[in-house]
DNA sequence: CCCTGATTCGC
DNA sequence: GCGAATCAGG
Protein backbone atom coordinates (compact mmCIF):
# COMPACT_ATOMS: atom_id res chain seq x y z
CA UNK A 1 0.00 0.00 0.00
CA UNK A 2 0.89 3.47 -0.78
CA UNK A 3 0.22 7.17 0.48
CA UNK A 4 -1.98 8.34 -1.58
CA UNK A 5 -3.70 11.68 -1.23
CA UNK A 6 -7.05 10.10 0.12
CA UNK A 7 -4.99 7.91 2.40
CA UNK A 8 -3.01 10.81 3.49
CA UNK A 9 -6.08 12.75 3.97
CA UNK A 10 -7.67 10.22 6.14
CA UNK A 11 -4.34 9.59 8.35
CA UNK A 12 -4.62 13.53 8.81
CA UNK A 13 -7.99 13.84 9.74
CA UNK A 14 -8.17 10.52 12.48
CA UNK A 15 -4.74 11.73 13.47
CA UNK A 16 -6.56 15.22 14.52
CA UNK A 17 -9.22 13.38 15.98
CA UNK A 18 -7.01 12.18 18.51
CA UNK A 19 -6.99 8.66 16.79
CA UNK A 20 -3.99 6.47 17.93
CA UNK A 21 -1.31 5.18 15.38
CA UNK A 22 -2.51 1.88 15.64
CA UNK A 23 -6.34 2.31 15.27
CA UNK A 24 -5.87 4.57 12.50
CA UNK A 25 -3.18 1.76 10.55
CA UNK A 26 -5.87 -0.48 11.60
CA UNK A 27 -8.56 1.81 9.42
CA UNK A 28 -6.21 2.31 6.98
CA UNK A 29 -5.14 -1.59 6.16
CA UNK A 30 -2.38 -2.46 4.75
CA UNK A 31 -0.38 -0.61 7.12
CA UNK A 32 1.51 -0.96 10.30
CA UNK A 33 1.00 1.61 13.16
CA UNK A 34 4.41 2.06 12.50
CA UNK A 35 3.97 3.13 9.48
CA UNK A 36 1.82 5.61 10.59
CA UNK A 37 3.17 6.98 13.11
CA UNK A 38 6.65 7.32 10.44
CA UNK A 39 4.26 9.19 8.30
CA UNK A 40 2.75 11.18 10.47
CA UNK A 41 6.66 12.44 11.29
CA UNK A 42 7.23 13.12 7.76
CA UNK A 43 4.35 15.01 7.10
CA UNK A 44 5.45 17.18 10.19
CA UNK A 45 2.27 17.18 12.09
CA UNK A 46 3.55 15.19 15.25
CA UNK A 47 1.81 16.59 18.25
CA UNK A 48 -2.03 17.07 18.32
CA UNK A 49 -4.07 19.07 19.78
CA UNK A 50 -3.88 19.01 23.20
CA UNK A 51 -7.12 20.11 25.76
CA UNK A 52 -5.93 23.75 24.96
CA UNK A 53 -4.75 23.55 28.83
CA UNK A 54 -0.79 22.95 28.16
CA UNK A 55 -0.67 23.91 24.40
CA UNK A 56 2.70 25.22 25.19
CA UNK A 57 5.67 22.97 23.43
CA UNK A 58 8.69 22.72 25.46
CA UNK A 59 12.02 23.88 23.36
CA UNK A 60 13.22 20.45 22.86
CA UNK A 61 16.42 20.62 20.34
CA UNK A 62 17.15 23.43 18.06
CA UNK A 63 16.39 22.64 14.30
CA UNK A 64 20.09 21.74 13.23
CA UNK A 65 18.96 22.28 9.85
CA UNK A 66 22.02 21.78 7.98
CA UNK A 67 23.37 18.48 8.80
CA UNK A 68 24.88 17.80 11.44
CA UNK A 69 26.54 14.54 11.35
CA UNK A 70 26.50 13.93 15.08
CA UNK A 71 25.27 10.66 15.20
CA UNK A 72 25.70 10.19 19.07
CA UNK A 73 25.03 7.16 20.53
CA UNK A 74 23.39 9.27 23.52
CA UNK A 75 19.88 8.65 24.34
CA UNK A 76 17.14 10.65 23.38
CA UNK A 77 16.20 13.22 26.24
CA UNK A 78 12.87 11.36 25.56
CA UNK A 79 10.06 14.31 25.60
CA UNK A 80 6.28 14.17 27.11
CA UNK A 81 4.06 15.33 24.65
CA UNK A 82 1.11 14.49 27.11
CA UNK A 83 -1.36 13.58 24.89
CA UNK A 84 -4.92 13.23 25.80
CA UNK A 85 -4.86 9.64 26.17
CA UNK A 86 -7.28 7.95 24.47
CA UNK A 87 -10.93 9.40 24.85
CA UNK A 88 -12.97 7.84 27.70
CA UNK A 89 -15.85 6.32 26.15
CA UNK A 90 -18.76 8.78 27.55
CA UNK A 91 -20.89 7.31 30.11
CA UNK A 92 -22.68 8.52 33.22
CA UNK A 93 -20.76 9.70 35.87
CA UNK A 94 -19.99 6.69 38.59
CA UNK A 95 -21.04 6.50 41.62
CA UNK A 96 -19.12 8.07 44.54
CA UNK A 97 -18.11 5.34 46.20
CA UNK A 98 -15.80 2.30 44.19
CA UNK A 99 -17.21 -0.21 46.34
CA UNK A 100 -18.49 -2.90 44.38
CA UNK A 101 -21.19 -5.45 46.17
CA UNK A 102 -19.82 -9.03 45.55
CA UNK A 103 -23.35 -11.00 44.57
CA UNK A 104 -24.89 -7.93 42.58
CA UNK A 105 -28.03 -10.20 43.75
CA UNK A 106 -28.98 -9.05 39.53
CA UNK A 107 -32.88 -7.82 40.66
CA UNK A 108 -35.15 -5.75 38.15
CA UNK A 109 -33.39 -2.51 37.85
CA UNK A 110 -35.94 0.29 36.42
CA UNK A 111 -33.56 3.09 34.77
CA UNK A 112 -33.01 6.38 37.00
CA UNK A 113 -34.42 8.79 35.05
CA UNK A 114 -30.96 8.80 33.36
CA UNK A 115 -30.46 8.06 29.38
CA UNK A 116 -28.95 4.76 29.70
CA UNK A 117 -27.15 3.01 26.52
CA UNK A 118 -28.74 0.55 24.49
CA UNK A 119 -30.16 -1.76 27.35
CA UNK A 120 -31.93 -3.29 24.89
CA UNK A 121 -35.40 -4.34 25.99
CA UNK A 122 -36.34 -8.03 26.29
CA UNK A 123 -38.51 -8.02 23.50
CA UNK A 124 -37.26 -7.98 19.90
CA UNK A 125 -33.75 -9.59 20.76
CA UNK A 126 -33.22 -13.45 20.02
CA UNK A 127 -34.13 -14.93 22.89
CA UNK A 128 -30.69 -17.39 22.22
CA UNK A 129 -28.30 -13.64 22.49
CA UNK A 130 -30.68 -12.95 25.82
CA UNK A 131 -29.64 -16.22 27.91
CA UNK A 132 -25.69 -16.10 26.65
CA UNK A 133 -25.58 -12.40 28.05
CA UNK A 134 -27.53 -13.46 31.20
CA UNK A 135 -24.95 -16.43 31.11
CA UNK A 136 -22.54 -13.89 30.39
CA UNK A 137 -22.84 -11.44 32.73
CA UNK A 138 -21.93 -14.18 35.86
CA UNK A 139 -18.71 -14.42 34.55
CA UNK A 140 -18.20 -10.41 33.87
CA UNK A 141 -14.96 -8.94 35.06
CA UNK A 142 -16.95 -6.14 36.74
CA UNK A 143 -14.61 -3.31 35.84
CA UNK A 144 -15.48 0.02 36.47
CA UNK A 145 -15.29 3.00 33.73
CA UNK A 146 -11.82 3.65 34.46
CA UNK A 147 -10.07 0.04 34.07
CA UNK A 148 -12.09 -0.39 30.73
CA UNK A 149 -9.76 -1.10 28.04
CA UNK A 150 -10.01 -1.01 24.40
CA UNK A 151 -10.29 -4.99 24.25
CA UNK A 152 -12.23 -5.07 27.22
CA UNK A 153 -16.24 -5.33 26.86
CA UNK A 154 -17.81 -2.05 27.15
CA UNK A 155 -21.33 -3.36 28.12
CA UNK A 156 -22.71 -1.81 30.93
CA UNK A 157 -24.72 -3.66 33.75
CA UNK A 158 -27.06 -2.00 36.03
CA UNK A 159 -27.94 1.28 37.22
CA UNK A 160 -25.35 3.70 36.81
CA UNK A 161 -26.55 6.09 39.88
CA UNK A 162 -26.23 2.94 42.58
CA UNK A 163 -23.35 1.07 43.42
CA UNK A 164 -25.15 -2.58 41.38
CA UNK A 165 -23.17 -0.59 38.25
CA UNK A 166 -20.39 -2.28 36.10
CA UNK A 167 -19.01 -2.82 33.10
CA UNK A 168 -18.97 -6.70 31.84
CA UNK A 169 -14.91 -6.38 30.88
CA UNK A 170 -14.78 -9.76 29.45
CA UNK A 171 -12.42 -9.77 26.39
CA UNK A 172 -13.50 -8.05 22.63
CA UNK A 173 -14.73 -9.39 20.27
CA UNK A 174 -12.12 -8.32 17.19
CA UNK A 175 -12.83 -4.53 16.30
CA UNK A 176 -16.29 -4.53 18.49
CA UNK A 177 -16.48 -2.43 21.86
CA UNK A 178 -18.38 -5.65 23.60
CA UNK A 179 -17.56 -9.40 23.88
CA UNK A 180 -19.36 -11.61 21.92
CA UNK A 181 -22.57 -12.36 23.78
CA UNK A 182 -23.45 -8.58 24.25
CA UNK A 183 -22.49 -7.87 20.76
CA UNK A 184 -25.13 -10.16 19.75
CA UNK A 185 -27.19 -8.39 21.65
CA UNK A 186 -25.65 -4.93 20.66
CA UNK A 187 -25.70 -5.65 17.23
CA UNK A 188 -28.86 -6.97 15.65
CA UNK A 189 -28.66 -7.77 12.32
CA UNK A 190 -31.37 -6.26 10.42
CA UNK A 191 -32.98 -9.27 9.29
CA UNK A 192 -33.33 -10.38 13.04
CA UNK A 193 -35.45 -7.11 14.43
CA UNK A 194 -38.14 -7.12 11.48
CA UNK A 195 -40.80 -4.88 13.00
CA UNK A 196 -42.72 -6.67 15.27
CA UNK A 197 -44.96 -3.67 16.15
CA UNK A 198 -47.35 -3.76 19.25
C1' DC B 1 0.74 -8.22 28.87
C1' DC B 2 -1.73 -4.90 26.76
C1' DC B 3 -0.95 -0.48 24.79
C1' DT B 4 1.03 4.48 23.37
C1' DG B 5 4.16 7.54 20.34
C1' DA B 6 9.32 8.54 18.97
C1' DT B 7 13.44 7.60 16.70
C1' DT B 8 16.75 5.36 13.88
C1' DC B 9 18.42 3.74 9.72
C1' DG B 10 18.67 0.35 5.85
C1' DC B 11 16.17 0.10 2.00
C1' DG C 1 9.96 8.51 1.33
C1' DC C 2 9.07 4.42 3.68
C1' DG C 3 8.45 1.47 7.72
C1' DA C 4 10.47 -2.46 10.80
C1' DA C 5 12.98 -2.54 14.69
C1' DT C 6 13.74 -0.55 18.60
C1' DC C 7 13.18 2.41 22.38
C1' DA C 8 10.77 4.66 26.23
C1' DG C 9 6.99 4.86 28.66
C1' DG C 10 1.72 3.99 30.67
Amino acid sequence: MSWTDDRVELLKKMWGEGQSASQIAKELGGVTRNAVIGKVHRLGLSNRATTGAKAAAEPKEKPAAAAKPAPKPKPQPKTEPARPVTPAPAAAAAPASDARPMVPARKQIIPAGQPLPPQPSANEISPEALAKVNEVEKKAKKLSLMELTERTCKWPVGDPATEDFWFCGLPVQQGKPYCEAHVGVAFQPMSARRDRKR
